[in-house]
DNA sequence: AACGATTTGTTCGTATGTATC
DNA sequence: TGATACATACGAACAAATCGT
């Protein structure tokens, strides 16, 4: 009796999944009929679901019933690339279409804003100082598949980068584009964590309303060859379906797995 | 009446937190005060909560009342480093003790298994030949802050590798120990994702237990000058205080937030 | 050590709203 | 349109944890 019922409901469910009794994508008993077949009540029924909900093991859906959730196959982003990512963009496209998906990336919303605290310490430039802001929507297959948000200095715009402030696409990519202005990468930083979404991400990604899956969020620093940091990316994607690879030293190229996607943070346009 | 009422009371509870309203630490109004606040029910101000505690926002206890959860210093990880991987352990503990925290290691638990699906996949090697695991559990400042295991090809041993086999700390790492027998890595390939914790982790971790905090899972598989890969190293650490940094290119070495540490994922004794 | 007050945790019952088929 | 199934909201009672007296 140690154990409330609700949990001993929700643990026998998640035994009844977890062995296959209950395939992925089934429907579960309704919660009337749970409330017969573990003799409780309504709200205890639901008290048990909603636990597996937060785990994200089964999903409700309203006037349908409640569902196992189906995994999706992962999207797989490569981290490490030549810092110098003019062929990033291309790589991103090759190997998407590879996989069978196709990307498509939001017109750019171009702004011209003055730096946050968060901001201005990654370019180490002043708060208040003013960067230009690009952010872009990605999909896969017409799935949102992450929020991408690039901040750039001002100074680069007044050394002839001109373009950063256009709300078009930028061919090739804006760090192949900023290479080809005299200002090239010769390396980045990237700092990965995992935090809640707010509410703009719940409703762009389509995430559960309970803020159960959290997002990643990724921050990219590039750097110029004196050392200077010329651009911030931030970039956020659901942690349910996204997987990160970092390749160190001589790595074989591996044949992908058939139903993995690539891509790079950097196919900023 | 577009939103539900539970989830306005959620909102203006979280958006008093996000201003400082109410500061970090600090109880929440009683289910009783804050029935009284929002002309709610005790029910619906306990759906309100619950969503904050998903949310990761606060936390109840039981007896004492509902508290805004307090954010700990990130655990900062750098996962590129040099792929001859000697010096990493020099760097773990260097950084750890210069961020005044305290690293242990538990004696490693060294296993001979049988090589599951995902082992025999990371290694190239078939489902069913002889590993060695070594499993630590990993400390900062006397707080849980990951568990790790690695997996080792029998052949290993055949090849003169005895101390992968002793259920002893290998001084300097087992990479390092490896390179010293002829088998030295000359680079390796990480995958991160972030799944739900199961019943060990979360115990192990002190998670709480709706299963809400989800863990950060690192597969790093190592390879030698022939392209073989000769070891895989799973790392499972939880999400909410632990960051990531990649390094690729010229990244010019910057001064420690103050509050940060840096460990490797490769200080496996 | 015992007790009462406070606070959250669990469980029931009931009614009504909303989404889907 | 009606039936079904989940979502929200109310009220009530008792259990369990915590803290101070």
């Amino acid at each position: 009796m140690a154990e409330p019922m609700y949990r001993q409901i929700a643990e026998d469910l998640r035994g009844k999944i977890e062995v296959g009794e209950i395939v992925q994508g089934a429907q579960l008993p309704t919660e009337i009929e749970l409330m017969d077949q573990y003799d409780a009540s309504r709200n205890t029924v639901r008290d048990a679901i909603k636990l597996l909900t937060t785990r994200g093991l089964v999903e409700a859906r309203a006037g349908q019933g409640t569902f196992v959730v189906e995994k999706v196959n992962p999207f797989v982003t490569i981290l490490t690339g030549e810092p110098d990512a003019g062929v990033e963009t291309d790589i991103y496209i090759a190997e998407v279409k590879a996989g069978g998906r196709e990307p498509h990336n939001s017109t750019p919303r171009v702004e011209i804003q003055t730096a946050n605290a968060v901001v201005a310490d990654s370019l180490r430039i002043d708060e208040g100082d003013q960067v230009v802001s690009r952010h872009q929507e990605r999909f896969i297959d017409r799935t949102p598949w992450s929020l991408q948000t690039s901040f750039y200095p001002m100074s680069l715009v007044d050394k002839g980068a001109t373009r950063l402030i256009q709300a078009t696409d930028i061919a090739g990519g804006a760090v192949a584009y900023l290479a080809g202005k005299g200002m090239k990468q010769v390396g980045y930083r990237d700092s990965i964590s995992v935090r809640a979404p707010d509410d703009h991400e719940q409703a762009f990604f389509k995430l559960p309303s309970d803020g159960r899956v959290p997002v990643f969020e990724i921050f990219r620093v590039g750097f110029l060859d004196d050392g200077s940091r010329f651009r911030l990316t931030i970039t956020v994607c659901p942690s349910d379906r996204n997987r990160f690879l970092i390749k160190v030293g001589e790595v074989p190229a591996t044949v992908a797995p058939h139903d993995a996607t690539v891509a790079t943070p950097d196919s900023q346009g």
